[in-house]
DNA sequence: TTTCTTTTGCAACCACGTTGCTTTTTATTA
DNA sequence: TAATAAAAAGCAACGTGGTTGCAAAAGAAA
C-alpha cells in the first residue's frame, strides 16, 4: 500500500504530463503513478481508495477524463458493467486510441489485463452487417492465479 | 408504438410464463410481449418507456431479473456501459445460460443484435492464461442501416 | 512576486439500481 | 364463487456513480 516513489518514476510522470501539454498537479501525478505501478487495469473506485482519500471524487473523474482525452489511458468495458482504465501504448495519441487488443479479466483476483500481443481473429458476419471495431473480453484464470505445478 | 397484440402472441406469452412456473401478471405479460415483438435487444430504459409508463421502476427491474434467472432473457454487456436484454434461445434454462454468441451493436440505429450463428473463433492466449468464456461485441452498420444498392 | 490561467474542491443535482415494507393481485382450495 | 395463502406490485427511502456550476486554490509565466 505504502508506495515508494522513486526519482525515476517521478521523472517519468512529469515527462508524460509535459509531453501531453498538461500542467503538473498533485492529483495527476498521484493517479499517473498508480497506473505506472500497476500491471493490470484500474477501476475508478480503486483509484479513489488507493489515492489515499486525498482527492475529491470530481477531481478523480476529471483527471481520468483528461488522461483518456490525451490518449494516456484507455477505457476497458467489462462484463460487470464497471469501467476500468489502463495505460495506453505509445501509439495512442490525442483523440485517436489504438487500443484494439484483447482484454482479459481474471475471475479469481479480478484483475484486468490488456493482452497487447493477441490478434483479434476475423469474424464472418452475416450478410448485410459490417463492423468497424470488435471488442473481445476473455474471462478466466490469469498467470498469477493458476494452480502452480508441484515439483518433486 | 400502439402495439396490436394478437391472440397467438398472448397465448405464447402465457405459455412461456407457465412453462417457467411464473404466475401470469400484467407486467410480465407486457414486458415479455415487448421482447417477442422486437428483433434486437432492449435496454431497461426502453422498457420503462415502451411499457407506457404503466409500471413502477422497481417492478420492471424485478421482472427483468426474474426473466434472467429463469433463462428467458439474457444480459448483453455493451461498450457504453448500458445493460441490454435479449430473448434467450430454447437451450437456455434456469441458472444456466447458453448465450455464448457474438453481439452486434449498430452505430447508426443503436440496435443490438444477437448473432446466434456466428462462431467465436479460438484465441491464442499468452502462456499461463486460460479462459472459460469469451465475450465478443462487434460494432458497425447493421443490415437495416447499410446504404442500399441503387438499381437502375 | 505578481498576474493570469488552469485545476481543485464543494455543493448540489440527476440517473440508475436496490431494499424493506405495505397493499394488491394471483393462484389455490373449499 | 368466496376464502385463504402465496406471490408480486407499488411506494418511499436509500446508496452509488457520475455530472455541472461556481468560488477558492494552485500552477505557469512574466
Amino acid at each position: 500500500m505504502n508506495q515508494l516513489i522513486t526519482k525515476q518514476t517521478n521523472n517519468q510522470v512529469q515527462d508524460i504530463l509535459k509531453r501531453n501539454q498538461l500542467s503538473v498537479t498533485g492529483s495527476r501525478k498521484k493517479i499517473l503513478q498508480l497506473f505506472l505501478a500497476q500491471d493490470g487495469a484500474i477501476a475508478h473506485g480503486d483509484i479513489e481508495k488507493r489515492a489515499g482519500e486525498k482527492f475529491d471524487r470530481v477531481t478523480v473523474y476529471r483527471t481520468l477524463q483528461t488522461f483518456v482525452d490525451k490518449g494516456i489511458i484507455h477505457v476497458i468495458p467489462t462484463a460487470d458493467n464497471s469501467i476500468r482504465y489502463a495505460l495506453c501504448k505509445d501509439d495512442c495519441s490525442e483523440g485517436h486510441h489504438q487500443d484494439h487488443h484483447v482484454h482479459f479479466v481474471c475471475t479469481q483476483c479480478n484483475t484486468t489485463y490488456c493482452l497487447d500481443d493477441i490478434v483479434i481473429p476475423e469474424l464472418k458476419l452475416p450478410k448485410g452487417y459490417s463492423s468497424s471495431h470488435i471488442e473481445v473480453v476473455a474471462e478466466g484464470i490469469c498467470k498469477n492465479c493458476k494452480t502452480p505445478v508441484h515439483l518433486p
